[in-house]
DNA sequence: ATTAAAAGTTTGATTAGTCAAACTTATTTG
DNA sequence: CAAATAAGTTTGACTAATCAAACTTTTAAT
């Protein structure tokens, strides 16, 4: 079994090829994900490779292996099944949970990571909208879009909030556009640089271009 | 905070000495029950002692200290509760559940913990019976005593399993002596080496002198 | 095409945790 | 009591994970 700290790095890597256009991470942002420095990472890096956790040439991107992406996959499943069960279960604040998830993730073996899958009616998302990865690592995306590239009048459907930030959670939380919400695009300002949404039986909130990008949405038919 | 390893070492450290009639507890042991070598405890212990959770003198008896003390009770309480929720919540054995457990009770943190524990409605005691503490460190032991001390003909109603052997915590459940059931001495054999017992509407079973001592009972009125 | 900045690597050191094996002190036991 | 045994300690070595700081390579600007 993978350390805890290699379960993060592995983690980490995942989320930086997904976000980055060539697939591959490179090893400052790595670092500055971890809090480490970027000897740290470097090092930590070698051992993956050795590990055949990533593929990595000096000097150039890395990249998870199949073997890599199992883990993170499974990393990935444990976090999020976690989050969904303080979340249901213990009603813990959705702006909390990601970092209690991001130590437990690493304490779980597979039979209670099954049993508490099983007792939450296996979920298909967590409470931000993140798609659950199931046993074998199939994961399934909703099709969306960011809120920000929809136009006025628009009637749309929440689907995940891209961002584990507490305070933008809250704000979120606040505003009503959790995922599940329904809202209508009333007005998209000209330089597109903001957008107002109203939830059915909600006041109207109006959102930065930034803000906007982070949510996710699918148009109601 | 301290480390996994650190709250390992206190724990132990304190069930040693619970069952020792000095107080204190020695390398030897506490290696044993960790796993590792006695070089490797004794340099823990020298650890441990600087930083005031141990009172130690070379060649002589280990004690926790009280800040040591409130560090196990509180790893304790934490596998305790644990323990339950896994057995009543998600249905695992009871006799798997102290080594998953073993892991999971370094994870929680205090927020999570009091969520599960009014979740569970604030047990008093775990599936084996053992006490668990309140936040606050305080311990209620129910008075008690081994069924191998009882006499033929008493009726008690059992309490605790002192041992978190899997095979004999299945045992124990296979002849219906998990904490809570109430039952009659039958027979006591004249040189004391074996006992046998009845729970109410089942089957009798004899106990040898060593497993009844590791049952506690109290009597019924 | 130089050169400055950014990205990545290497080196030497540190802490936590561990083992094997030699060693010392305490306890038993004949 | 002396010798054997058990308990406890020390030493030297190792792996995982980390940092600071020097160094190298790549990339971006001028
Ligand atoms: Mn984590
Ligand atoms: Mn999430
Ligand atoms: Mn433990
Ligand atoms: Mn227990």
């Amino acid at each position: 079994m993978a350390t805890e700290t290699v379960e993060n790095y592995i983690k980490a890597l995942y989320a930086l090829c997904r976000e980055s256009p060539s697939g591959e991470a490179g090893v400052v942002r790595l670092a500055q994900e971890l809090g480490v420095t970027k000897g740290t990472a470097t090092s930590m890096i070698k051992r993956l490779s050795l590990a055949r956790l990533v593929k990595a040439e000096p000097y150039s991107g890395i990249a998870l292996t199949a073997k890599g992406n199992k883990i993170a996959l499974d990393v990935l499943r444990r976090h999020r099944v976690i989050e969904t069960f303080l979340v249901r279960t213990l009603n813990l604040d959705w702006a909390d949970v990601h970092e209690e998830a991001e130590r437990l993730e690493h304490a779980l073996s597979a039979r209670i990571l099954d049993r508490l899958d099983e007792f939450l009616g296996r979920p298909s998302t967590d409470p931000h909208g993140d798609p659950i990865p199931d046993a074998a690592g199939n994961v399934s995306e909703t099709r969306s879009k960011p809120l920000a590239k929809c136009r006025a009048r628009e009637r749309v459907c929440i689907v995940r909030i891209m961002d584990q930030n507490r305070a933008f959670l809250k704000f979120v939380a606040e505003s009503g556009l959790k995922p599940g919400a329904n809202l209508v695009v009333h007005s998209v300002s000209t330089q597109g640089n903001s957008l107002t949404v109203q939830a059915v039986r909600g006041k109207p909130v109006t959102l930065s271009h930034s803000a906007a990008g982070k949510i996710l949405v699918k148009i109601i038919s």
